[in-house]
DNA sequence: CGGTTCCTTGATAACGATCAAAGGCCGTGG
DNA sequence: CCACGGCCTTTGATCGTTATCAAGGAACCG
């Protein structure tokens, strides 16, 4: 998509760093001074309004690109962009990459497919946290964990590794975490799940599926 | 932004067409054919789940496009939608827009633009969900709508005639229409606002403003 | 170890959903 | 012009889910 030059460009100006878990990349109100891109780990983006409340917006995972938005709005960033784990992330300072989209406007169509994935995962969100009650909300987040984080064990079970604390999904899903407590040990009362710490295994992944689909709507 | 001949292009490909109260532009699960842009009037887009359960996403006012996402992900349509009064829209064909994005690649940032806008909204609209109760979430709503269907009556007091219905109002902030009309009345009762039918007279925009300020977080 | 953070569990309260029914408004058709 | 039907809104009663408050336990790290 990049013509050679460019690419070259934004290869020497961008600056490759290791974050610890829990580390900040970036905080809410700070002015936007580039964009940054996972290459490996996981970034949780936080918003907090006037009260003090805050929620998880969106995961990024690795390939996914972080503070696009607030660069191209010309504005500060909109959330707290923390670490999850030990996390590898490039930054590309505003300049350069200005200068590469002036020249190659090409580029920005690459953003704008990150703009609309991550348009459609904030719309699924929406919807889930408005229809679906806690329980199901979980069992849907489980299952989108799966293609990235899950490994299938001897006996044909699908072990996940979570990469976010409960606490961090019960932000997600805008619930709180005595709640995501409890729907995760009815998961488990159910034989659906099994759960200890942050390993999960889904014992039963047709049950996890009913468990969305005869979801109250 | 655009070179006046790939504006050209686009003007001779567009059909400009008005759309009555109810009807629908397109449908969940269309193939995306191109996008819209919404000259006057007032769209909403709703997304229904495997399990019938639906939502509104976003209202889309004049100025704002609708459908670029799904263009730009090469997928059908993620929702239905539908006007809310007399709507006067532009259809712009996915060829020539394809046409146009290669010439002027700069189109692209156009779109991105609205694309985060877009996304910035979705993002709060899902924050208010979690965080508000539905008493705020009116207010909020009241308040953004304030700039674009407002005017200042004779005694200070700001008039709002509501371009859709309290039921679509229900389903944009994921809650029952008896919840929203309960909490519309709480809101009366309170003196902070005065409603008839979809005309809404902000008495006290202060107390508007505390009812978000002093919501539980 | 000692502290912190995360997770669990219980009891209770608040909020919103649900069910049911009726009133208002509007457009259509007789 | 009026009557009818449909849709939106309102109101009440009750139920269910989730929040809240409180306290204890487990895991982890310095």
């Amino acid at each position: 998509m990049l013509e050679p030059r460019q690419l070259e460009i934004l290869d020497r100006a961008k600056i490759t760093k290791t974050y610890r878990e829990g580390e900040s990349i970036y905080h809410q109100g700070d002015p936007c001074l580039g964009v940054y891109c996972v290459e490996s780990g996981n970034v949780s983006v936080r918003m907090t309004n006037a009260q003090g409340g805050s929620k998880i917006v969106r995961f990024v995972h690795p390939g996914q690109t972080l503070g696009y938005s607030d660069f191209f709005a010309e504005r500060g960033y909109r959330g707290d962009a923390v670490c999850l784990e030990p996390t590898t992330i490039c930054f590309i300072p505003k300049e350069p990459l200005k200068a590469a989209l002036h020249h190659n406007p090409q580029l920005g169509l690459a953003f704008l497919n990150h703009a609309t994935i991550d348009l459609q995962e904030a719309d699924s969100l929406s919807m889930n946290q408005a229809l679906y009650p806690v329980r199901t909300q979980v069992a849907h987040l489980l299952l989108s964990l799966k293609d990235n984080y899950g490994t299938v064990g001897d006996d044909g079970a699908i072990e996940l590794s979570l990469p976010m604390t409960w606490q961090d999904v019960s932000e997600l899903i805008g619930a709180r975490p005595e709640t995501v407590s409890r729907a995760v040990h009815v998961l488990i009362d159910e034989g659906v799940i099994d759960a200890a710490g942050r390993k999960v295994t889904i014992r039963d992944l047709d049950m996890l599926l009913d468990e969305i689909e005869t979801a109250v709507s």
